[in-house]
DNA sequence: CGCCTTCCATACGGTAGCGTATGGAAGGAT
DNA sequence: ATCCTTCCATACGCTACCGTATGGAAGGCG
């Protein structure tokens, strides 16, 4: 019986996976080289091809790691209470168009970036989408709207933040807050 | 005195930077590569080493033939006539999330990934970026909106498109057109 | 005709990265 | 103590690029 975590010196699949989501996150798709991620561990390829039948193998573990997190973040909001759909639709736009949870925002781009050329992530990440619009779907069914208006609101909330965070909005005007107050509402309300 | 165009058997520096473009909507910055883009031409590195003094030569000029044509295509709709502010709104909504164009979306969003790690791109995407918000900010004050509605509107509306065109819609529900034409009006109307 | 400029081909050395082969250390099992 | 499994290091060949050096064709021009 080998003991289940002695001291963290044995590197396995997730060790090598979650430093590639840090390279996707940073240096994008094309960033994630065996042996700089060796590198970057501290240990030489050798210990990568015992953990992983090649780069292709690695990625196929990204996605698979990232899909999970995000299918579980979404469950985890569907839980929730009944009735608090308003702000939770609020709070679903700040988290996404807030500067902290920079890295998931590369990620998600990334990811995208991916996924146009890629069939195995372009199934994820369509997967992903799916769960994501369906939830903000439900959120706003829940508040009386006609499914088109429902299914539509869904739509402009995730393509907003998502494309709110690869433009650059640094020579537009003064206060970006206000601005992003004002959509929010116009998304939501 | 050099014949201006005599058959187009010569390559100039504006032949490699267009077959740099078509690559960098396929396959993105890390698909310019000079020996893929001679084979791509028909000709050897030799000749790209002529006609610039190194890849990063190269992508400078990617970067100024782009940046020129987004400016210039602001510049052209600026000098439409006034009073047809929200067909045009509607008309640029409908150019950028369309399915035409893609090549230009395309562009757009590995334009973006490639600002994220590269200064020089990085002053491209933001001077084209606040030209075309500030475009859309005029239209919708144009309309006698206030400067905060007009100009969240406009970044809504830019956000929202290039939001759409990195998202994977295939397995959502099902009337696409009909949620775009309800978007388009929440965001112009 | 010879000459010079323009444009491209060929050949070379160098780096980065992939995947494989093989050896070796360290610890549990018997 | 010995053996076997697990995990990693080392060394190798191979490919795809980058950038340079050099030669050569083809046409305008004196």
């Amino acid at each position: 019986m080998a003991k289940p975590e002695p001291n963290r010196q044995q590197l396995d699949r997730a060790a090598w996976t979650k430093a590639a989501l840090d390279i996707l996150a940073g240096k994008g798709l094309d960033g994630i080289r065996v042996e700089v991620l060796a590198k970057r561990l501290g240990v030489t390829k050798g210990s990568f091809y015992w953990h992983f039948k090649d780069r292709r193998d690695l990625l196929d573990a990204v996605l698979e790691t990232w899909k999970d997190g995000r299918i579980r973040d979404i469950q985890k909001q569907t839980r929730a209470v009944p009735g608090e759909e308003l702000p939770r639709a609020y709070h679903v736009i700040e988290v996404y168009s807030a500067n902290r949870n920079r890295k998931g925002m590369l990620i998600e781009i990334a990811m995208r970036d991916w996924a146009r050329r890629d069939a195995a992530a372009a199934a994820v990440v369509e997967e992903v989408d799916a769960a994501r619009l369906e939830f903000g779907r439900k959120g706003f069914e829940a508040r009386g709207m006609t499914p088109l208006e429902a299914s539509s609101r869904s739509l402009l909330l995730y393509a907003y933040v998502f494309g709110l965070s690869l433009m650059s909005c640094g020579k537009f005007d003064a206060d970006m807050g206000e601005m992003k107050r004002w959509i929010a509402d116009r998304i939501a309300r």
